[in-house]
DNA sequence: CCGTTCTGTCTTGCATACAAGACAGATGAG
DNA sequence: CTCATCTGTCTTGTATGCAAGACAGAACGG
């Protein structure tokens, strides 16, 4: 059998969390159908459900784009987060055994990633920690908000320049289970706030400064490190700017991506 | 120009949040299309942005259902809402004054709903208070996901024999709604807290009894008041049990609806 | 040189046709 | 009478075709 459309949103949304794909991507139905060879139909209903997710839109007769969260966007993003994600931890009981083991080789395997170079898995990794957290806290139904939720994040970490380092999530991460092995629900909480609260930090969020060209007067300000190409997604690249209509400071991101963006899906 | 998708799916939606659609309902694709009067495909659009926000489900070849959660899930429902609604309430700033009207026209539109005799309305806006509230609060992403909450709770309440009166709510909402105008952010938390555990309180989750007859035996022992056929849609009927494969309970309850149940939409 | 209009191309929107599977009731064997 | 099998009907699954709109670049008038 061909691949269905729930393989097809889980790739795409497996992809944003590895921060493969950026905000304001666009993504093609019939570019998606070649890609995976189906037909339409399938790559439409994929995205119709992550649509309904909140991972991407759709604007009329001109495409499907990956979300590119405003600022407000963001910070209610993160509120989200905080809110079901302490909520989740407060008053707790001491999680199991196969609850603890299975966020140990969570943890472990972050540690990995860390030593390794992959940044995709790295990125996923660190994300995914906290649905199988809330997996492992009993609650399913919160567990798939939350994944929603930290796509949506990730796409804006790459939005707004996060400058978190990966191994200090990590750390956190393992700082948050450790007291949860001790049944310190309140102190779990308090980590995982300082946690969310420094990740949200990390973010350009605040720069309320009437200055619509800011985004574009920060990526191409000089470099003071080497002048070498660097081949990494990370940041926008001073792509040429003869654009006739008025883009969104998303879909300039997205044209840093490389050029059939989709292979990030492969 | 003809319905579209939106439309089926908040049709859809607020008959459930009405009570006018009991869960495990069947939604055949072809039966709603000719209600709308357009295709399949706007039909099965809709029908799937519903199953992606957790309200029916499509089983292969057999028909869309509304939902019918299962005791954990509907735990799990619960669960989330307390989550939500009491994060969002904790450590609030007071409320603005054009919430506060807002809020406080919708408990008016409750009270007036419980000296009518609509019994949908009355459903619709017990439940769509949270969602305002949250709306209110601030944070549409959480009050988006709220709403599928309500709805899947709403559907549990009707699944499971909800005994909670209607002008109890509206008092609790009173009360919280109170509390928040004099900027008591940690009364109206301790008031949605019993609120939500008071709605959980009046359904049966908790008949655990190894018994899967339960719902049966309950449903048809004989009845103490008058004997006439009630036209009401609350409680399962005795429908003819000659059904030769297994059903679940939320099919038998889903029989008991009018006959072109969909009308409900209309 | 600049602004406007026109036109071709590319995209999604939607309907429809047909394929494939599930189920119920009929049919027949024991 | 009971049970298995068979067959017709009904349902969703998927592909495809065409319509309608958006956009970019050309052509054109000023």
């Amino acid at each position: 059998m061909g691949i269905t459309a729930t393989d097809i949103s889980q790739r795409i949304i497996d992809a944003v969390l590895a921060q493969k794909l950026a905000p304001g991507t666009r993504l093609g139905e019939q570019q998606l159908a070649l890609l995976f060879d189906c037909s339409r139909t399938i790559v439409r209903e994929a995205l119709t459900r992550l649509a309904a997710r909140g991972i991407v839109t759709v604007s009329a007769r001109r495409g499907w784009y990956l979300i590119a969260p405003s600022r407000d966007e963001a910070r209610e993003a993160f509120e989200a987060r905080r809110v079901i994600e302490l909520g989740l931890l407060r008053g707790r009981r001491p999680l199991d055994k196969p609850a603890l083991t299975r966020l140990k080789k969570h943890l472990a395997q972050e540690k990995a990633a860390l030593r390794g170079d992959d940044v995709g898995a790295r990125s996923f990794l660190l994300g995914d920690f906290h649905v199988c957290l809330a997996e492992c806290l009993g609650n399913s139904l919160l567990a798939d908000t939350l994944r929603d939720y930290t796509a949506r994040t990730t796409l804006i970490a790459m939005l707004y320049q996060s400058s978190h380092d990966a191994a200090q999530s990590c750390q956190e991460h393992v700082a948050i289970v450790a007291a949860l092995e001790q049944g310190d629900a309140v102190r779990a909480e308090a980590l995982m706030a300082e946690h969310l609260a420094s990740v949200q930090a990390g973010l350009q969020l605040e720069t309320q400064t009437d200055d619509p060209l800011h985004h574009l007067r920060q990526a191409l300000s000089p470099l003071a490190s080497s002048a070498s190409a660097s081949s990494s997604v990370s940041s926008s690249s001073a792509s040429p700017a003869r654009r006739s209509r008025a883009r969104t400071a998303a879909a300039d991101v997205s044209d840093s991506a490389p050029a059939p963006y989709l292979g990030a899906l492969l």
